[in-house]
DNA sequence: GATGAATGAGAATTCATTCAT
DNA sequence: TATGAATGAATTCTCATTCAT
């Protein structure tokens, strides 16, 4: 019993290994270009394990976006969870959170440059997609024009649509720049843009 | 000398047809999930006159960044060319230009989509780098410092970064959700933000 | 530890086999003439498998080339550790184990075939070359000349020279003709010139 | 008339140009390892102009080859014809005549490497043989033990064969030091053991 | 669970040869 | 005759996946 519960944390450890060190690879090249080669050897766990773990490599992909999911719920259910003065307030801290927590975790990093290489098949599985994060964002969105934070007269859908656009421009640029570590800088360089997004001055 | 001009016109023809073919592939695709015989399918002309072309993989991605930087400069031409009444209306005239190319060009679409999957030895070609485009739109905003149509106190690189991240912004949601033919309007949706990113309300 | 050996030593089998084929081949063809396939086929082992030990061409015929050394390399310290009378006998002995040698051994028979077709690469790896050999020779003939059972009055060096050309010339024409298996009794039939050469009549 | 005169013409200095062109290809390369587009660029002519001329790429090597024979005969009939003490004195002249031959031109250069790696169809139409070189040598040989020149008791088949081996020896180390320019030099150097050869010291 | 080895289905690339002009 | 272009049949090489231990 206890040999089986030590092999079980045996395999539960080398699979997270598999995971980390395929985030990493996939955080630094696309789904293609990453070899599954390149990542058991940043693992330092053989290709046959790899396998033993996760069927193919659409599997591994799929392990490390739903892991990303994770960590960004987290983040999410946190900040949610906090008090905040107004929807927008509560807004603008998400944002900084999801940046520092992009700029800080290779996972989501590779998630990141997932979305934007994934073959068909796992476009299909439901990653591949913005949209979830987008919804998430416009109903805190609609809580600020219920709570008078957000004074912009545009409809909601498109002040998310927007916010996503600016916030994707800045992930992009510090992901080829410098591997995401400027994301939160380049964040808190554009509040005031998003400030007038959000509440222009007219209207405040 | 006829004769001769119907054999190099044909070559060129052929030529033409084939980074054409791989423009609307690789603006699919990735560099390494566009296979050489998709291209040759694409453009109906065998995979060895392909390779009587063009000697690798490599060399057709490059051809079509330098179309790309061709199409891209003439557009800059034009807009440097035409009067504008001061530096931020030459900029953002500039911006509308590049994202009506963006949005009708697949030659441009695919050295977009190129320059985040390029391979080690074609980034140090040169390509590979937003740096060109970042400096030219640098200038402007400086001389629309000079001219006092940008009123930001801002240096003009930060202006020129965060222009950058908004445009890049734009176009990866664009090219993920429908080929970049939203890219046009988004421009325009965004307007409002470059104008206070530019000329804040209060320094106006 | 048993069981890590069993991968190895089955790996190592695969590889040995790999080189001995290739060794067959290349014995029979040039470089460029032999193809891969041939290699494969003639090891009873998959193209897979063969670049799974061997990165590409160049690094199979390394490999034989390595093999070839090793072998010629045995016999020579074998006869350098043999009693001998004096230089000369040595140096004669070293030419009868060396043809010996040749005649039945693919190995050193594909290393002196490759010698003469090898890409420019490999060249430079250091292989494509007489001069260790010529060096070998060399030295013993100094101490044939110490010891007084070389007589000629021509330079060490051009004797060496010259009875290196002696030697090839039997190699490729017993490698023409036999496939080597003649070049024994060539070299046999060569001995009184080859005393001659190193003992003229006149000065013996 | 003239006109067509004119194109026969002008068709015959390309087919030159293309032989002389291969020669000078063959003789730095096996047959398997020069490209036709080496040949048609080292000749500056076309690819097609190459195929007009040569059916194919043996059909290239064979007219290599012929006109190697053709050079070698006429070498060859000019030592006979020559006044020569007796018969041992026409070989050895022939043997120089043969180097220089061979040091000078590299079309007799090119049909000595073409020698060893012929396809096997170009061996079969004849080519690919020192026979007729060594039933030459031997038929002087024969001669010269008539005309007493020749006083070695070994049968003129053996003299012939072993000339052949010293003699190929040269031309090998030769071809792989410094394009067979050190030839007759080597020849030079090696003729006290041809002497030996033929007229053993004890026997004269 | 884990590993090294093996495999086959592609994918990139080469090149003798043919074609159209 | 001559040429640039085109082609297809190899050939080399890659890599996800499977296998044997």
């Amino acid at each position: 019993m206890t040999e089986r519960r030590g092999k079980q944390q045996r395999g539960i450890a080398t699979q997270t290994a598999l995971i980390e060190a395929s985030a990493r690879v996939f955080a630094r090249m696309e789904y293609d270009t990453a070899k599954l080669k390149d990542i058991s050897e940043e693992a330092g766990i053989s290709l046959g394990s790899l396998y033993f773990h996760f069927g193919n490599k659409d599997d591994i992909a799929s392990a490390v976006l739903d892991e990303q999911q994770t960590r960004m719920k987290t983040v999410l259910s946190a900040v949610a969870e906090a008090p905040h003065e107004h929807a927008l307030a509560q807004l603008l801290s998400l944002i900084d959170e999801m940046a520092a927590l992009i700029a800080r975790d290779a996972m989501v990093q590779a998630g990141i440059r997932l979305l934007n290489s994934l073959p068909d098949e796992l476009q299909a599985r439901g990653y591949g997609d913005y949209v979830s994060w987008q919804e998430i964002t416009q109903e805190i969105i609609v809580a600020g024009i219920a709570d008078g934070s957000v004074t912009s007269p545009r409809p909601a859908e498109e002040l998310a649509e927007i916010l996503n656009e600016v916030f994707v421009g800045a992930q992009v640029m510090s992901g080829m720049r410098d591997a995401w570590a400027s994301l939160p800088d380049r964040i808190t360089r554009v509040r005031p843009l998003l400030l007038e997004l959000f509440a222009p001055t007219g209207t405040r």
